[in-house]
DNA sequence: GCCGTTTTCGGCCCGACTGTTTTCAGTCG
């Protein structure tokens, strides 16, 4: 059993909070820093640690001597003495007590002093018997927050995915947009950065008047509980089951306030640092000059770009603020010009009623067409997956022929849009297709993926879809490592190798935009760019409906640092064919 | 416990809201 990356930050995390308790200072926070670092790391630490031992591991940022050791410890023996030692002192299962909100680690230490509460089920006992009323700073309000919050924890946990998510605070937006007195409605936090999943969502407001927005926000149809309800910050639970937080700023504040909820929260404690070597002060409300430590004069607040230049950095895109290294290249005016989301010209995965789809061809480019794209390309399943009535060799010629038709139809009625024709071949068991070459190559893109044996070894599923790549008209690899966020991991893929042979073949890899899927992800996304491999933007769509799932794919691509010219559909079109093999 | 173009020692991001404490700690983002 590997050991993940998830793990040692959680452990690192919970050391944290072990110290917290202890009003131990500043280690708390050293701990938790090298937790996020490590739980957003692309390189598996057990792989750092394999090639560069514990000289390598001292290198990961916030990493030191001391947990660097443990770190080490870990991998070795599976176990760290110090985090055994803490924990034996209070043995509480803290990863589920501090999910339930309002609950942090002094109060969960005060209950196990008093109440021997170690687990969720002894919490929930000791809130509904009454006990938890008696302990000192718990009163009844505070027991009937950690019922509800017993509730979340048991039902819900975890994030959501975005995409999913995002038709209700869009519907929010654009309710609270209608409220008198309000000039803009923002959506911020990491839905901003368009982070695949989301555990929550934050709206900025600019309206003279907080209180008809905070009173209008709270007593919301989609409403169904209230966590706060202050002047000028409220939050609240919607129906869909996610928390939506909500802040109003006036408009000298906008851009240090878009700053400060969009976040991450590491990338803003870094700007933070950088305004106060620089004599400043970044709060939400604005950059301030300070003097004798006190605010002197507001230098920047009403735009981001405000604040990014006059702390002399070259403005950074949401998507960029992770603290991943965005900070050094804006100092130094080198970021990349992200792809746009206008940018893509054509969708390279579509399937329509001829396999598994909802559509038909046309009623793909009506809509199509009316968002805006110059082309699709068709790409129906292929014969291996019965279960999604896939193409065989006839079927598939057929269809080129109805294709040809559809695009004479069109050129006919002087309209410039085309459809191309393509196909999702399936990668069998050893890597071969389950479509003849002879009808592959009279196809305009060949897309191929897998769809069956999930779980065969690293070794053979890399060999397997290398194999594919090396198939002579194979242009995409689509969905590359199979994960559905929530429901399902990657196949066990050595994704080195996979772009190694993507460089070496010259095959596409893609970045599919279905938002539970999102594969490749931003780290794999990353790694392509720097290895000089090319992607697409695919919608995957099974519907019309589904085509303008595109802006999640380009936030994704974005969040991997991707520009246009890594993307092969957001070039002319006659650019990419010729890209293709 | 970590870190360094103000430092190898002495710092370490900042503010709103809640609940219960009669003046503020804890939590959250």
């Amino acid at each position: 059993m590997r050991i993940t990356n998830a793990e040692i930050a959680a452990i690192l995390g919970e050391i944290a909070e072990y110290l917290e308790m202890d009003d131990v200072p500043f280690k708390p926070r050293a701990y938790q820093k090298v937790a996020d670092v490590i739980g957003s790391l692309e390189e598996e630490v057990v792989e750092i640690y394999k090639k560069g031992g514990l000289k390598a591991i001292e290198k990961i940022p916030g990493v030191g001597v001391s947990i660097a050791e443990k770190i080490e410890e870990y991998i070795k023996t599976g176990r760290i003495q110090h985090y055994e030692e803490l924990k034996k002192k209070i043995p509480v299962d803290l990863r589920t007590l501090s999910a339930v909100e309002g609950l942090g680690p002094k109060k969960i230490k005060k209950l196990y002093w008093e109440l021997d509460i170690k687990t969720l089920a002894d919490l929930e006992q000791a809130a509904l018997s009454g006990a938890l009323n008696k302990v000192d700073g718990f009163g009844p309000k505070s027991t009937e927050n950690i019922i509800k919050g017993i509730e979340f924890v048991k039902t819900s946990g975890g994030r959501l995915v975005l995409g999913n998510v995002f038709p209700a605070i869009a519907h929010i937006k654009s309710e609270l947009e209608g409220i008198k007195g309000v000039e803009k409605v923002s959506i911020v936090g990491s839905a901003r950065r368009k982070k695949e999943t989301v555990g929550d969502f934050d709206l900025l407001v600019v309206a003279k008047d907080a209180q008809p927005v905070m009173d209008f926000f709270v007593k919301m149809r989609e409403v169904i509980r209230v966590h706060a309800h202050g002047a000028t910050k409220s939050s609240v639970r919607i129906k869909s089951g996610i928390d939506v937080d909500i802040r109003v700023v006036s408009k000298e504040s906008y851009g240090a306030a878009l700053v400060y909820f969009t976040g991450s929260k590491a990338h803003n404690v870094l700007l933070r640092q950088l305004a106060i070597k620089k004599g400043l002060k970044l709060n939400e409300y604005g950059l301030f000059r300070m003097k004798g430590g006190k605010e002197e004069k507001m230098v920047a607040g009403d735009t981001e770009e405000g604040i990014y230049n006059t702390l002399g950095l070259e403005y950074i895109e949401p998507e960029m603020r992770e603290d991943v290294g965005e900070m050094e290249l804006a100092q130094n005016h080198k970021l990349p010009s992200l792809i746009q989301y206008d940018a893509i010209k054509g969708d390279l995965q579509i399937q329509t009623n001829w396999s598994d789809g909802a559509n038909t061809i046309e009623e793909y480019v009506d809509a199509a067409m009316r968002l805006g794209l110059e082309y699709i390309v068709i790409t129906d399943h292929t014969k291996r997956l019965t279960v999604a009535n896939g193409l065989d060799e006839t079927r598939l010629l057929e269809q080129m022929k109805v294709i040809d038709g559809v695009n004479a139809k069109l050129k006919k009625e002087g309209k410039k849009f085309t459809v191309l024709k393509g196909s999702e071949v399936d990668i069998l068991k050893d890597g071969t297709l389950d479509i003849a070459d002879e009808v592959l190559k009279q196809l305009d893109v060949v897309g191929a993926s897998v769809h069956s044996y999930f779980n065969l070894s690293r070794e053979a599923q890399t060999k397997r879809i290398i194999a594919a790549m090396e198939n002579p008209h194979v242009d995409i690899i689509f969905h590359p490592t199979g994960r559905v966020i929530n429901r399902r991991p990657a196949y066990d893929i050595d994704i080195d190798a996979i772009i190694d042979a993507a460089k070496r073949t010259k095959t596409v890899l893609e970045i599919n935009a279905f938002p539970d899927r999102l594969d490749l992800k931003d780290e794999y996304v990353r790694k392509c760019i720097k290895a000089g491999v090319k992607l697409s933007i695919d919608t995957d769509a099974h519907a019309v409906a589904h085509l303008p799932f595109l802006v999640w794919g380009i936030g994704q691509a974005r969040r991997g640092w991707a520009e246009t010219s890594d993307i092969i559909n957001a070039w002319p079109v006659e650019k990419m064919k010729k890209m293709l093999k």
